[in-house]
DNA sequence: AACTCGAATTGGTCATAACAATTTGGGTTA
DNA sequence: TAACCCAAATTGTTATGACCAATTCGAGTT
C-alpha cells in the first residue's frame, strides 16, 4: 500500500510495451481480425512484415517475441512463424512467472483449479454435446487401460479434464482451466512415480462423467469438487515423497 | 480435430520461444527467485545484462519484451527497466489476444467472471481480514459519493471487486479475476455514459459486503452471483445503446 | 538555498551481416 | 517411372555497432 491511492484504481496501464512492439501486436491482431489469417496459417516472413510496418527486423522480432511467449504465435526456424493451432492451449509462462513473482502456492492453485473446474463441470452437465461426451468416455477407457503406467494415466487424465472444460461450451473458461492446470500437471509429471490408488481416481472420474452424461449439474459439481480434493491430497503426497527422496542426497 | 490424436495430449510444448528469449526469461526469473530483486526494483541496464548473459542487446530486448507484455516488467526510457510493483495487476493483453483469436464472446467472459468472483466471495467470507473488510466498506462509500459520476463509480466498483478478490486470500484466484475483469471493465469504460440505476448496483454491492462481513459464505456467493447477473444485463444494455448511437452515423 | 542547464545514463530504434534449420526443386539413380 | 539425394533458396536466429530520445543527476549560476 505504498502506492498513491489512485494507482490501484487504474483499469489498465495505458502503454507498457515499446511503441513498435505495440504496433506489431496490433498488426497481428489486425491480420487475425480481418480473417486474412486463421489458426495454423503462416505469417508473412519477418523481412516482409518489417517492411510492411516500416520498422526494423530487431524491433519486429521484439514484438513477435511477445506474441510467441503469450502463446499466440509459434516460430520454426527455416519454416516460418505460425498462428497457434488447436484448442486454446495457452503457454503457461505468464502465469508461472507471476506465480513466482507473487509467491503463489500450489495449494492456492488447487483451490483456484477447483473453482474453475467445478464451474466447468456444472456447465458441461447442461451443455456438453454428444461428441464431447464420447471423448470423455474414451479418455476414461484409456485411463483404465493405463492403470499401470502413471505417465500415460496422467496424459489421459488431462485429456478428460480438457474434454469437460470444452463441454462447458465456454472457451474463456476452458482457457483459464488450461492455464492453471498446466502448471500443476507439469509439476506432477516430474513427481508422479509409483501408482498410489489410481483405481480410486478412475472411479471419481467415472462419477463426474456419469453426472455430466445424465445432465445433473449439482452432482457434476459435487463430484468434480470431491475429485479435485483427492487429487490435491495425492499431489501433496507426491511432493512429500519427492522431498524425502531428495533430502538425503542434499545432506551428504 | 485435424491434429494427430497425440498432439492435444501434450502438457506443455517443450520450447516455444527462441533460445535466447528463454534464457532472458529464466535469468529474470532467477534474479527474482534469489531475492536479489523484488517488485519495484530496477533491473541492471540492458547493456550490462546482455554482457552478463553473453548475448546481444537485440536478443536481450526480445526477451525483455516478452516479460513486459506479460506484465512482469515495465520500462521507462531514460530511467530503466523495473519489476512491476503493486498488486498482481496483470496486463490483459494475453487474454485479449486469445479472446480475439478464438472468438470469445462477452457473454462467455461474464460467465467466467461469475464463476471466479462467486468463488472469491465465498472464500472472502471465510478469510477476509479486518483491513480488507475496511477497504470494501470504504469503496462502497466512495461509490455512494459518486452516484452521479459513471466513470468514477466504475473505478470504485473495480476497487471493491479487487478487495473481495484479495479477501479470498488466494493470489492466484485474484490474478485470474483481474485478467477477466480487466477486459470487461475496459470495454465498459468506453460504453458507460448515462446513469442507469446505480442505486440498485450499489445495493447489490452492499449485500455482498454484508455477507462477507458476517462470515456467511453461502449468502456471499448468492449475492455475488446475483450482482454479476445484473451487471451483465447492464453491460448488454450499454452495448445495445452504443450500437444504436453508432449505426445511424455509419449509415450516412 | 533554489534554480538551470548540460553531460551522463539508459531505454528505443535501425542497418547490416552472418549463421542455422527447413523447405523446395532439380537431378540422379534404381 | 518412381524413389532418393543433394544443393540452392527461404526463413528464423543472433550479433555488431551506431545513433536517437527521454530521464537523471550534478555542477554551476543566480
Amino acid at each position: 500500500m505504498t502506492n498513491s491511492s489512485l494507482a490501484h484504481l487504474q483499469i489498465i496501464q495505458p502503454l507498457r510495451s515499446a511503441q513498435n512492439t505495440e504496433q506489431v501486436v496490433a498488426r497481428v491482431y489486425d491480420l487475425i481480425k480481418r480473417e486474412e489469417l486463421k489458426p495454423g496459417d503462416r505469417l508473412p516472413p519477418e523481412r516482409e512484415l518489417a517492411k510492411q510496418l516500416g520498422i526494423s527486423r530487431p524491433s519486429l522480432r521484439a514484438g513477435l517475441s511477445s506474441l510467441i511467449s503469450m502463446g499466440v504465435l509459434q516460430s520454426r526456424q527455416g519454416a516460418g512463424t505460425f498462428i497457434v493451432d488447436g484448442p486454446p492451449t495457452l503457454d503457461s509462462e505468464p502465469l508461472r512467472l507471476l506465480a513466482e513473482l507473487h509467491g503463489f502456492s500450489y495449494d492456492h492453485m488447487f483451490e483456484t483449479r477447483s473453482i474453475l473446474e467445478v464451474g466447468a463441470a456444472g456447465l458441461a452437465a447442461e451443455r456438453a454435446t454428444g461428441d464431447q461426451l464420447a471423448t470423455m468416455a474414451e479418455e476414461i477407457a484409456e485411463m483404465f487401460a493405463a492403470l499401470k503406467d502413471p505417465q500415460q494415466f496422467l496424459l489421459h487424465d488431462i485429456a478428460f479434464h480438457r474434454a469437460v472444460a470444452a463441454g462447458s461450451g465456454n472457451p474463456t473458461l476452458a482457457t483459464l482451466v488450461e492455464m492453471v492446470s498446466a502448471i500443476l500437471y507439469e509439476r506432477r509429471r516430474d513427481t508422479i512415480e509409483r501408482a498410489h490408488d489410481f483405481n480410486e481416481s478412475l472411479e471419481l472420474h467415472r462419477r463426474v462423467y456419469r453426472a455430466i452424461r445424465s445432465h445433473n449439474p449439482d452432482e457434476a459439481r459435487e463430484a468434480m469438487s470431491e475429485h479435485i480434493v483427492r487429487a490435491q491430497r495425492a499431489f501433496a503426497l507426491e511432493e512429500k515423497q519427492q522431498q524425502e527422496r531428495q533430502q538425503p542426497k542434499d545432506r551428504i
